[in-house]
DNA sequence: CGCTTTATTGAGAGATATCAATACTTGTGG
DNA sequence: CCACAAGTATTGATATCTCTCAATAAAGCG
C-alpha cells in the first residue's frame, strides 16, 4: 500500500476525468475547488493487496481512479464471498458508516490507485454543498439497488442467466465510463466470478464456454467479446435497454 | 391506502416510541420539533395494499410505525423476488433516491402504518442538523450492510443455514425493538420465506419440519419459539452475540 | 524453460426443484 | 354455527441442475 500527498494538478477533482462519474457531478467550479482540498492523498494498490479489512476503522472512503477492487465477506468456516466488483469512479467503504467499521473486505484485483476521502470532512462539506450531498445521498442509494439487483440474481436466476446478467451488467458500467461495451478484459478470476455468482469455478467455465459455443460471446482467456447481445438480454431476464423497441408506424 | 394528516401528540417523532430504532436517535428536542413539522402524514395499509410500486416517482421516504411490509422485485417473464422484511422504525423507500423512481414494490403484509417522510424537506433538514445527517447515513449505509449480508446467504449458504440465519436476523430485529426474541409470529407467508431465501416453498416446509425434529424450534403455523439459539447460530455460521464465550481465567 | 496457478472438460453424486396428493386454516354465506 | 370453498402448508416421489472429484490443458511467472 503506497500513499501519495499530490500537490500534482492531475490528482485535483477539479480536472479528474472520472469527475462525472463520481462524487463531484453537477457541482460548481468554486465548489469544487473545495472538494480539492480534501481529497488530496490517493492510495497505490498492487494486485492482491487490501485497502481495507473488516474491522478496521472507517476513516475515509475511496474513489477508485484507476483500476478494479473486489469486496468480499468472509464466514467463520473460511468460506468467502465476493460481494461487488468496483470500477473507476465508484465508491468504496460505505459499509463502513453503519458502525464505523467496515464490514467487508477491500482488495485489487490489478494495479489500482484510489483516491482518499475522509469521511469527517466529507460529512461537513456535504452540509456546506447541498449538491454534493444530494449526489452523495443518490450515489449511497444506487449502491443499494446494485445490491439488491444483485440479490434478484441469486435468488431468482439459473447459472446461465446469473451469468449473462453479470457480464451484460459489467458491459454496462464500462460503457458508462467511456469504454467499449462489447468487448473488454475480465480483471477477475473465474473463481472470483463464480463467487460472486454463487455458483462454482466449473460451472462458470461450462457456462462461458456453452455461450461461445451458441454465439453469443468470443472468449480467449479473461478477454471477452459480447457478440450477441439481444441473446444475452434475453437470457438474462432483463430488457435491453439499447435497443429500439419496434413500434409499428400507425397507418402505414 | 389511507392517508392521516393528524395533529395528535402520539404522531410525533418528538414522543413516539419508536424514536430510538427510526431518524431521530441522539437528537435534542429542539430539533425534534423541526422532525415533527417534517413527518405529519401517515399512510394506514391493510394487508397486501401497496405503499409504492417499481417505477413510481419518488417524494417521500418512509418509517413503519406498525406493522410489516415487504419489498420485492419483479422479472419480465414474472418471476418475483422478495429482497426485504421491514419491522417498525426501519425506513423504506431509499432505492429510489438513486434517480427519483423507486425500485422495488412495496408492500403490506398485515395491517401497518408508516409515517411519510417528505425528501426533499427531509434533504433540507438534513443539512441543518448534523446529527440528523449524520443518522441517516448509517441508516443508509446499514441497509447496504443488511442487503449484502443477505448475498453472503443467498451465495454462500445451503437453504439449511440460509434459513437458520433468516430466523436469528429475525429474532435480533425483534429483540432490538423491544419483542420477545425466542417466540415470534412470522408475518410472512412460506412463499414469501422461500423467495427471499432463493428457495422453494416446499424446501423452507422440509427444512422447518426438520428443525423441529432436531429440537432446534417449535412451530405451529406461523407462530415459531426458537428453542435452542445456540444451535441456530451454529447451522448459520454465524458467532452468537448473545453467548458469552467461555474464557479460562488464567492461573486457576 | 519448468513450476505454479488458473481454466477447461468429463463422470458421478447430491441438494434442491418440480410435480402431485393430502391436510390444515381461514373466511364466507346459508 | 356449520359447511364449503379458497388459499396455504406439509409430505412424498422423481427429475434436474449444479456441485464435487478428477484429470488434463493452458497461461503466467520467476
Amino acid at each position: 500500500m503506497n500513499y501519495t500527498n499530490s500537490d500534482n494538478p492531475s490528482s485535483k477533482c477539479s480536472v479528474c476525468v472520472l469527475g462525472q462519474f463520481c462524487l463531484p457531478v453537477g457541482i460548481s467550479s468554486t465548489d469544487i475547488a473545495k472538494i480539492d482540498t480534501l481529497v488530496k492523498e490517493r492510495v497505490h494498490l498492487q494486485k492482491g493487496e487490501s485497502l481495507y479489512r473488516h474491522g478496521d476503522t472507517l476513516s475515509a472512503v475511496y474513489s477508485v481512479r484507476f483500476g478494479t477492487l473486489k469486496t468480499e465477506y468472509c464466514l467463520e468456516d473460511g468460506r468467502q464471498q465476493v460481494i461487488g466488483f468496483h470500477l473507476p469512479g465508484e465508491i468504496l467503504g460505505l459499509d463502513g458508516i453503519g458502525d464505523g467499521h467496515y464490514q467487508s473486505d477491500a482488495v485489487a484485483l490489478e494495479e489500482s490507485e484510489v483516491c482518499i476521502i475522509r469521511y469527517e470532512a466529507f460529512e461537513d462539506l456535504a452540509r456546506q454543498i447541498p449538491v454534493l450531498q444530494k449526489q452523495f445521498h443518490r450515489i449511497l442509494s444506487r449502491e443499494l439497488t446494485q445490491d439488491q439487483r444483485h440479490l434478484l440474481s441469486l435468488g431468482s436466476l439459473r447459472a446461465e442467466e446469473r451469468l449473462a446478467s453479470f457480464l451484460l451488467n459489467l458491459s454496462q458500467r464500462l460503457a458508462a465510463r467511456g469504454y467499449l461495451n462489447n468487448e473488454f478484459d475480465l480483471r477477475m478470476s473465474r473463481v472470483e466470478i463464480g463467487s460472486y455468482l454463487g455458483i462454482q469455478i466449473e460451472t462458470v467455465s461450462r457456462m462461458l464456454s456453452r455461450f461461445a459455443e451458441s454465439g453469443l460471446i468470443q472468449i480467449k482467456q479473461r478477454h471477452i467479446k459480447l457478440i450477441d447481445m439481444d441473446g444475452l438480454y434475453e437470457l438474462a431476464g432483463i430488457p435491453n435497454p439499447d435497443r429500439n423497441t419496434q413500434i409499428k408506424p400507425i397507418g402505414v
